[in-house]
DNA sequence: CCGATATAGTATAAGCTTGAACTATCTTGA
DNA sequence: TCAAGATAGTTCAAGCTTATACTATATCGG
C-alpha cells in the first residue's frame, strides 16, 4: 500500500502544473498564430509520420476519441495545415496528413512551442528535470498497468 | 540555459497522466455518483473553509475563471451540494459554502477518490512519491516565476 | 460464401472552459 | 464629495471533449 497522501499531493501538483502551462501555451497559440493547443497536439502527431495517419490512429496516440478528431481536423483543413486523403486498403478510412504548408508551419510553431517550455521550467536543472522524467515514465506506467487489465 | 528536450519530454509525461487519471476520476464521479470532476473540485475548495468562500475566491483558488463558477454552481445546487448566501460585507458578492449533505456527501466522495489516486500510483513507493511531490513544487514553482513578472 | 462481429469515421447532445462584454457595487484619491 | 477605476457575478459565443448512436465497410469463423 502507497502513501496516498503524498499520492494525493502528487496528483494535485500535476493538476496544477499542466493548468498553468497550458495556459501560457494556449495564449501562444492564439496571440501568435490564430490557432489553438488541441491543432497544435494533432500537428505534432502527424508530423512524426510523414505519410499521414488514419484519423482513428491519431485518436490512440493522442488519446482522445475518434469524434474529437473529425472535430479537430475542420479547422485545421481550413488552417491549410492538413489535407485527408483516400485510404487504398479501406475505403471506410481517410488518411490525414500534413501539407507542406502544414510541415512548414508546424515546424516553426514547435520551436516557439519547445524554448516557452524551456523558459517555465528553467528553474529545474538537467538532473532534476532527468530525474522527473523519469519517475512520470514510471508513473504513468503505474497508471496503465492499474488501468489496463491486460 | 535547460535541457530543453528533457523539460519537453517532463511536459508531455505530464500531459500524458493528467489524461489517463481524470479519465478514471470522471468515470468514479460519473458512474458511482451521477456526477463531475470539476462540481468535485469546487465541492473540494468548499470543504478547506467551511465558512465559504465568495466565487471569485473560489475561481482563484482552482485557476479557473469566475463565468466557470457561475456555471457549475447551478448544477452543485442542484445536487444540493452547495448554496449561496448573501454577502453582507459586498453586495455584489454571493458566499458559496457546502450544505450539511454537500459536506457528508463530499467527505463520502474524497475517501474514494484518495483510494483511487493511492492504487493509480501503486507502482511508487514513498521515497519516489516525495521526490515526485518535492520537484514538481519546484516545477511550478519556476512556472510561477517565469509567468508572473511581479 | 456468409453471417456475426469488429472497426472507421461522422453526428449529436451535454458539459466544461475561456475570453469578452456587461451591470451593479465598492473603493480610492483629488 | 464624487468621479474614476476596480471588482463581483452573470451572460454569451466559440471551442474542446466525451459518450453514444449510427452508417459503411472489413474481417473472421464455419
Amino acid at each position: 500500500m502507497t502513501d496516498t497522501r503524498t499520492a494525493l499531493q502528487v496528483w494535485l501538483e500535476i493538476l496544477s502544473c499542466r493548468k498553468r502551462v497550458e495556459a501560457q501555451l494556449r495564449g501562444l497559440m492564439r496571440d501568435r498564430y490564430d490557432s489553438t493547443l488541441p491543432r497544435f497536439d494533432v500537428a505534432a502527431a502527424l508530423y512524426r509520420h510523414p505519410d499521414g495517419l488514419p484519423m482513428s490512429e491519431i485518436a490512440r496516440h493522442l488519446m482522445v476519441t475518434k469524434g474529437n478528431i473529425t472535430a479537430i481536423a475542420a479547422p485545421l483543413e481550413a488552417e491549410g495545415i492538413i489535407e485527408r486523403v483516400a485510404n487504398t486498403h479501406d475505403r471506410r478510412s481517410q488518411i490525414m496528413r500534413l501539407t507542406p504548408y502544414g510541415r512548414r508551419a508546424f515546424a516553426a510553431r514547435a520551436r516557439v512551442h519547445e524554448r516557452w517550455i524551456g523558459e517555465l521550467f528553467a528553474d529545474l536543472d538537467a538532473d532534476e528535470l532527468a530525474t522527473l522524467a523519469r519517475l512520470l515514465t514510471k508513473l504513468n506506467g503505474s497508471v496503465d498497468r492499474a488501468t489496463d487489465p491486460s
